[in-house]
DNA sequence: TCTGCAAGTCAACACTTGTACACTAAAAAG
DNA sequence: CTTTTTAGTGTACAAGTGTTGACTTGCAGA
């Protein structure tokens, strides 16, 4: 009942010769692409029809049936192929703990290169994290609250964030990831085509994270 | 072009008593909180269909008509209706202008009181911001930009921003609004039952304001 | 008192939706 | 080669959808 996603893909099976005789290749691949990519623009998930998906990806509507049991659980699919490439993010920040000032340029970096190469995901992420099902909401909720923990620990390694306790390095984690999610939805939001706004947006990122980087050495815990 | 003949038709369908509940207050109003109320639970806006609504509000399908064209317009009536508490949050911020401390207090204290009396509201601004319709999505934009610029402006007043740029001011506003308006979110999810979570996530919510003005002193602006 | 209009009703339409069932072709396994 | 499994197909159905149109009421204003 839990995730089943791991055990779904053989090892060492190449794509191969055409089944039928249009479609080749994995379909349950096309219909997660698919999907994220309906999802990318203006249809939310909940709004999303079985039907209308298998349409696109060009298959009868009950053949969906033999890769999901369900839509919950090609959200919860979604939800898993999303944040594969958040969690990169993290690793590559991981490599640079040397100064404050290189580690905001190399999260800024890395953020804005995931999301141009991630885009359907990311909006993925952003809307159904408050979206209408209820099983791909908490999906995502558990996902980040992972990957704040995560960030968390990583700042823990920091030498200016030695002494600090567990709590305030999640509030601080937490205002962290609130406020990048928050940028990536507003990169999102202005588009591809839009360069000198992305530009505008990274820059009020970087200051965002340095400006709570700035407020640190003069904090003291309140317990 | 109407055509009012009332005594002509007789079509050999009986008269009957077609009683109408007489709903004589303003079914508008309960459109729109049912609709509120219904998106309040596991309901996306896209997912919630017009009979739906119209079926839980005790009015037949087509009544709707009578006060919206559009599923759209009411998706604008519930912006505008969702946004009403949340100025007047920045109201009451306004009020409180004297230290930095005073001011998170009052921000924060103030937050929480709203959340509490509007929640459906928080939470449809929540969801909806990136949700399914066009039309609300933007609205919601429009609003939240436009509460930001408030914020700016407000924050130029306070004595120790007395001689920050525009565009730092927007940025630090920015910053502000997403770690509420995320703190907002999370408050939801823990639900009404959960004093202790509610208490620790305003308690995080005046820390993560608190480190952002601490940083506020030593900014010096890159420009 | 009469009349117009806002706000309700019912019936009907043409769709779309999820899913069950029976069937078939191709690939994998033996 | 034969068999089994997988992934596709078509048909069908009951239920839900938005919207039109014609009709009915009760209240407000003349």
């Amino acid at each position: 009942m839990q995730y089943t996603m791991k055990m779904s893909t053989r090892p060492g099976k190449p794509p191969r010769s055409a089944r039928r005789l249009s479609r080749r290749g994995d379909t349950r691949r096309l219909l997660i692409e698919t999907a994220l990519a309906m999802l990318d623009g203006d249809k939310s998930f909940d709004g999303l029809s079985l039907r209308e998906l298998t349409r696109e990806v060009g298959i009868v509507p009950t053949a969906f049936y033999r890769h999901f049991p369900d839509m919950d659980a090609l959200g919860l699919a979604l939800v898993d192929e999303s944040f594969r490439s958040l969690r990169q993010i993290l690793e590559d920040v991981r490599k640079d703990t040397r100064s404050a000032e290189r580690l905001v340029a190399s999260v800024v970096k890395s953020l804005y290169r995931h999301i141009a190469a991630n885009r359907a995901g990311f909006a993925f992420i952003a809307s159904e994290r408050f979206g209408g099902s209820a099983t791909v909401r908490n999906a995502i909720r558990r996902e980040l609250r992972l990957v704040q923990t995560e960030l968390a620990v990583d700042l823990a390694r920091l030498p200016f964030l030695k002494d600090w306790n567990t709590q305030d390095l999640h509030m601080i984690a937490s205002l962290i990831v609130n406020a990048m999610v928050a940028i990536a939805v507003d990169v999102l939001d202005v588009g591809a085509h839009d360069r000198d706004g992305e530009a505008a947006l990274m820059k009020r990122a970087e200051q965002q994270l340095r400006l709570i980087l700035l407020g640190v050495p003069h904090w003291k815990s309140s317990r």
